[in-house]
DNA sequence: CCATCAAGTAACTGTTTAGTTACCGACTCG
DNA sequence: CGAGTCGGTAACTAAACAGTTACTTGATGG
């Protein structure tokens, strides 16, 4: 989409660093990626106010029409970058190299895990599917990466299967959709669920509660 | 749009018949809800434009700022109204009075079914976790809806364990919120889901693969 | 040493928005 | 019958908003 940096690199960096220090263009360009993920993820599309990101950003707002485009560039940028985050640390996680049993296990513990650690995920998750994923299906860097999670998980079970653990029937989407629905709902819908129920659900004996409710109920689903 | 001096409207005035079309607060009133409840499910709290409420109640700003004070009461409105409806048609169930394995199936495949029917529902969910549950905790209408589903479901549960059917550690929120997961993840995140996956999750047979699977899931999380 | 160009600032613009005001017409009841 | 009330309309206002323009600063290469 744009080719950053091109410019940049054609002058030799001379000069001394603290020089630069004043103008950086790397970490200006970062700075207002993350502050639009914090400003989408705590309001939304149609919430976030480009006005606070540039100022989270410690920048204005002609630096991030300059670097991004518009608004709506910018939030498709925060939501392949976060994409492209939890995929990354997923692959690291090769889960074909262990039993069937443990590699379903461990995907499931990162899963959990990962969204615990990353609630803006789940926060732009949740406003891109308001809006029916009408910028994620713009997106051309996405299928790849998501293919591959699929792949892996679907050897990880055959292999299962030939060794008699699991039975027959386990699918390798239905397999991570339940992992993931476990983990996303219990979280994002937190606020709402500890209202209605009156318990607060995020204290530290719940969520280790709830997160060997998720490993218990993944296999239990598959295995014979 | 303006007929200004007419007199068919003059005329007719007789008073039982004619007298309820011309004003109908109640009707104006439903209208707005209703609306409203389309326009915040569609767009959320950020994104949902007063105007265009009153617009597809057929009806004008002024009218709702009288029957309901604001934008945010008005929201407020509309989620308790959501609440209270599928609450009530749960509790119509009586899942106590099946055997407990029946019970528990027909919570889900009530749930689901329910989610299904009523995305508005899941929608007003979303936007209303993005915000922490800031207006829902104002509601005081609420507590004591959600305390008699988790009763019940207790009671189904204790049957169950009694009769050897189900394992001592099922609990009764961790049933309810597996049910919920499955159900409220695979429905909201549609749009995104079938986007990365490539593969279209709202056809007639992956919903209904998507409903026995939940089922199944669930009973095979708690039964001996 | 100055022409140039990129990084960065701040004030501005046209539009949209939530909320308000002024008003209308019909019905009610003292 | 006429003052007041109620359901309803439309035009208005002040603020907020996304996006733009005119400008400053400072480094670099000829």
């Amino acid at each position: 989409m744009n080719d950053t940096g091109e410019s940049a690199k054609k002058k030799v960096k001379r000069p001394s660093a603290e020089r630069t220090a004043q103008r950086d263009p790397e970490r200006t360009r970062a700075a207002i990626l993350e502050a639009a993920t914090r400003e989408f993820a705590e309001n939304g599309m149609g919430g976030a106010r480009v006005d606070a990101i540039a100022e989270r950003a410690g920048t204005n707002k002609r630096m991030l029409y300059h670097y991004f485009g518009d608004k709506e560039q910018l939030y498709l940028r925060v939501l392949e970058e976060a994409y492209v985050s939890i995929r990354t640390a997923e692959r690291a996680l090769n889960i074909s190299t262990r039993s069937p049993e443990e590699g379903i296990g461990e995907l499931a513990l990162f899963t959990w895990r990962y969204f615990l650690q990353h609630p803006e995920f789940l926060s732009l998750l949740g406003t891109e599917n308001l809006h029916r994923a009408r910028w994620l299906r713009q997106s051309v860097r996405l299928k790849e990466l998501h293919s591959h999670l699929i792949g892996e998980l679907s050897q990880v079970l055959e292999e299962g299967k030939k060794a008699g653990v699991f039975t027959e029937t386990a699918d390798p989407l239905h397999v991570y959709l339940t992992i993931a629905s476990l983990g996303y709902f219990y979280l994002s819908n937190q606020y709402t669920l500890s209202t209605i129920f009156g318990r607060d659900l995020i204290t530290p004996a719940n969520l280790d509660a709830w997160e060997r409710h998720i490993v218990h109920v993944t296999l239990s689903s598959i295995k014979r």
